[in-house]
RNA sequence: GCGCCUGUAGCUCAGGGGAUAGAGCAGCGGCCUUCUAAGCCGCGGGUCGGGGGUUCGACUCCCUCCAGGCGCGCCA
């Protein structure tokens, strides 16, 4: 596949005529769509952007441009339109022929630079909520659309298995439930809930909320939280023992959610194989001869380790931040600059690996994990990339910006640099649907007042992801059923799975990332208008006009390209637009994804796809393809579903959406 | 107090300095003998929070004010 573009050729011609008729060599070419097909295919409004310098009216520059512009790869001619716009026609015939080749396949270097995509990273005490989904899903999202750009991608989900919460999980196993360590593991064993219809995940999410309220009602009984933590830090003895296995059975569960939605990790970094390897050490040591931490001697803060962080007014709180503490433990944001500075394969030191452990069930997929244990003999190499995103929400922010300028002020400027932080808002809920979720749950009238509430996993407000996935695969298995009785089960529930998916999957990504979800059930829940099973149905549409083209007419409608006799001109006078629009939005496909990729808007690529998809649907109701008696706008058609569908299950792919077989 | 984010149709949201500000939902009215109606077509609905500025041109950029949210721990 040579690299045929019609884009890039506008945009030299462009480039070119501007040269030779106007004398000026613009650094860039500013394209635009136009507003509709008969406007043209792009545009650029460059002339009005040289207009001042030059002196001259927009469409006196655009009308010497367009006679200098030579049509050449792709573009048929161009014009002035409005009070300056050069336009640009497309060659339909020859486009749509060699997009029906397929897309250029990208080369993925394996050698190459590699990016590290770090998501979900859920605290191991309680089942995954929604807010996590939306996490998982961005996240995932930009690792399929990178992948599909060409790039090498490591995915990482940080496990925080040491902290105040893993303790809280322990002390409500042995103090409030009042278990022996070895009733726990028996007690609690994966088979002993299933028999109970209970499941790990789900007791320990109500059993975290129990244990705040009670912490809340004696704050003497914290100190079963500290005998806790400093167990756990010890290493070594059957409370940490207890930890480790709570922490990773509740890992298990949130990669089992997260399958369930296509969303897997390659490796899962431990924060306490961060402690065990100490990384800090050496990062620490970074810190302090870079001289980017200082020690307090006296104030608040005395025997503290500081980061100050310049360009902060002073006194707002967060020109300082602690980063070791006067006790001499270093703080979450120390153990994130260690790991970090790991990533980019600037620390002296590696973890070491082992396949992680899926008992008490079996593998789902192959994932790696940090060990205590030895180094597998033969694994993939982990870490030194070339590019950072964690994807982390905004209340997160400053954190991050900590995290980037540790590093920066260790010189590392260019890691700094691409040390992203994919920042997004949280899904809350409003307090009608905590009321209606929730109905034991006392609302103030302050909250009820606002515009939505935080979920809290310590007050186990919240909606857990499987139950909202498994709502949705009922809800879709219904519809299912009643759209295709006599489909056999097995069928009626992988079609359902992905219409579930589809909908989940869309719903998270229909946003902008700096929008607040104010979770709404309906919505989540809906399968008509703009949702992932339009999209789905869209396809499944397209898919029985080609499988009916074969079928009843031996045509195979395409795979061997435009046939010489169809093309745009066969159509019906007037109709021609409106089936070019089709293969115009997908030829947009890439640079959609770029611009998404670049932005970290990833709601850009749904609503590309919603635009696709409901131009495919206004085509298919318009103009029959099977029905339709004239062979050459037969084959044109055909050549459209063709491209629509093979662009729009790759498309879908990026976002994680799957067609299921029918509808 | 300081910082970041948000304010667009009844509701939920799109909108790359550029052409007539768009969708979905809800409401009303049509369209299933055709490739699946999870669909299509139509109607109604807007001081783009207010005010200033930059620009040939501002929903978009800047300033300011108002309203709401989040952050600013020796928690993670």
């Amino acid at each position: 596949m040579d690299d045929f573009s019609p884009e890039r050729s506008f945009e030299e011609g462009v480039r070119r005529a501007a040269r030779d008729a106007l004398g000026v060599d613009p650094a860039a070419i500013p394209l635009t769509w136009p507003p509709s097909a008969s406007h043209g295919d792009l545009a650029t409004p460059l002339c009005f952007e040289l207009a001042r310098a030059a002196r001259k009216p927009p469409r006196a520059l655009a009308e010497a441009l367009v006679a200098r512009y030579e049509p050449a790869g792709g573009v048929a001619r161009v014009e002035v339109a409005g009070g300056g716009y050069v336009n640009a026609f497309f060659d339909r015939d020859a486009c749509l022929s060699r997009w029906l080749l397929g897309p250029p396949v990208p080369a993925s270097p394996a050698g190459g630079p590699k990016t590290i995509v770090e998501h979900t990273n859920i605290n191991p005490n309680k089942a995954a909520h929604i807010g996590h989904l939306r996490n998982a899903v961005l996240g995932d999202t930009l690792v399929r659309c990178l992948k599909r750009l060409g790039e090498r991608v490591e995915v990482q989900n940080y496990i925080d298995d040491t902290g105040v919460q893993v303790a809280d999980l322990v002390v409500g196993f042995r103090v409030l439930r009042n278990e022996e360590i070895a009733d726990v593991l028996d007690r609690y064993s994966e088979e002993r809930l299933h028999e109970r219809g209970d499941r790990f995940d789900y007791v320990a999410w109500n059993l975290y909320a129990e244990v705040t309220r009670f912490f809340e009602e004696d704050s003497s009984r914290l100190s079963h939280r500290s005998d806790t933590l400093h167990a756990m830090e010890r290493g070594d003895n059957p409370v940490a023992d207890l930890a480790a296995h709570l922490a990773r059975r509740m890992v298990r569960h949130h990669l089992a959610t997260m399958e369930r939605i296509g969303v897997r990790y390659d490796v899962l970094p431990r924060e306490s194989d961060i402690l065990a390897m100490r990384f800090w050490e050496d990062a620490f040591r970074q810190l302090r001869e870079a001289g980017a931490v200082r020690r307090i001697e006296e104030g608040r803060n005395a025997g503290c380790w500081v980061m100050d962080l310049p360009g902060v007014e002073e006194g707002s709180g967060e020109d300082q931040k602690i980063i070791v503490r006067s006790n001499g433990t270093v703080t979450y944001v120390g153990k994130d600059i260690a790991y970090q500075l790991w990533k980019f394969g600037l620390l002296a030191r590696d973890f070491r690996y082992e396949p992680f452990d899926w008992s008490p069930g079996p593998a789902i997929y192959e994932v790696w994990s940090t060990t205590r244990g030895p180094d597998a003999s033969s694994r993939p190499a982990f870490g030194r990339g070339d590019r950072v995103y964690n994807v982390i929400d905004a209340r997160q922010s400053y954190l991050q910006r900590v995290v980037a300028h540790g590093l920066r002020s260790l010189g590392h400027e260019r890691e700094a640099g691409r040390s992203v932080h994919f920042s997004y808002e949280m899904v809350a809920l409003t307090p009608a649907a905590v009321a209606a979720l929730f109905p034991d749950h006392p609302l103030s009238d302050a909250e009820r007042a606002r515009p939505y509430l935080e979920m809290s996993g310590r007050r186990g407000l919240g909606v857990r992801a499987d139950d909202l996935v498994d709502a949705l695969i009922r809800r879709a298995a219904d519809e299912v059923r009643k759209r295709n009785p006599g489909l056999d089960g097995a069928r009626v529930q992988e079609t359902a799975r992905r219409i579930a998916v589809g909908a989940l999957r869309y719903y998270m990504l229909r946003f902008s990332r700096n929008r607040v979800v104010a979770f709404d059930l309906d919505d989540a829940l809906a399968f008509e208008g703009e949702t992932g099973p339009y999209l789905q149905y869209s396809v499944v549409r397209a898919r029985n006009i080609l499988a009916k083209m074969e079928e009843r007419l031996g045509e195979s409608g395409t795979g061997g390209g435009l046939p010489p006799s169809a093309g745009f001109g066969t159509l019906e006078p007037g109709t021609a637009d409106e089936h070019w629009n089709l293969a115009l939005l997908l030829s947009r496909v890439p640079g959609v994804l770029r611009q998404a990729v670049d932005s970290l808007e990833l709601s850009g690529v749904a609503k590309h796809a919603y635009v696709l998809a409901q131009a495919f649907n206004s085509f298919y109701h318009r103009y029959p393809v099977v029905q339709e008696p004239d062979e050459r706008r037969r084959a044109t058609r055909a050549a459209l579903a063709h491209l629509y569908h093979d662009g729009m299950v790759r498309l879908l792919g990026t976002m994680g959406i799957e067609v299921p077989d029918r509808m």
